[in-house]
DNA sequence: ACGATTCGTTGTGTTTACGCAACAAAAATA
DNA sequence: TATTTTTGTTGCGTAAACACAACGAATCGT
């Protein structure tokens, strides 16, 4: 039991125009735990995962995934979004 | 950051006619573990909340939430399943 | 140019989600 | 009834997800 996790929070939260800081006190965490995240260093918990899915209004299966993202240029070429 | 998580792994896994050791093996992970989440014992990683969520081809959401899940006869009266 | 946010990194400590083993109780099946 | 499977619990050990602090680098606004 050990799965990559792809995450897509540095899109959602930039496309929020938020700052980590910003995201990390509305769900109640660390700063740099939105930082690590983002960038992959540990995955979550379902707990923190249910919680920026809910802020950003989308599912957790649209922020995180087994399978990596495609782009978002290339999500709108195939015209995905 | 501790909110209470609420499950309906039980309620998939009897509905797949599936054991906990069962289940335990289809996604890796001691049968143990499965009993400690249906009973709430402790919460999921967001790994193995989309490994069973992925096995039961059906959404995070849909298997775990912040809010109490009703019975599936109150669902069902309510005509949402 | 300057200060203020933001970001990235490192380190240390705590909590908890696990793995694994053992065993009793309950339920299913023969 | 006897046997097997499933379930519930306890205990111990480990790995990793966090919290918190500190600091340099980069970026932004004035």
């Amino acid at each position: 039991m050990s799965r990559e996790i792809h995450n897509r929070i540095a899109m959602f939260r930039a496309d929020a125009g938020m700052s980590r800081r910003e995201l990390a006190e509305a769900v109640g965490v660390n700063p740099q735990t939105i930082g690590f995240l983002e960038r992959g260093d540990y995955k979550p918990s379902l707990e923190l995962a249910l919680a920026i899915a809910e802020l950003f209004g989308v599912s957790v299966e649209l922020l995180f995934s087994f399978e990596p993202f495609p782009s978002l240029s290339q999500a709108l070429q195939k015209g995905r979004a």
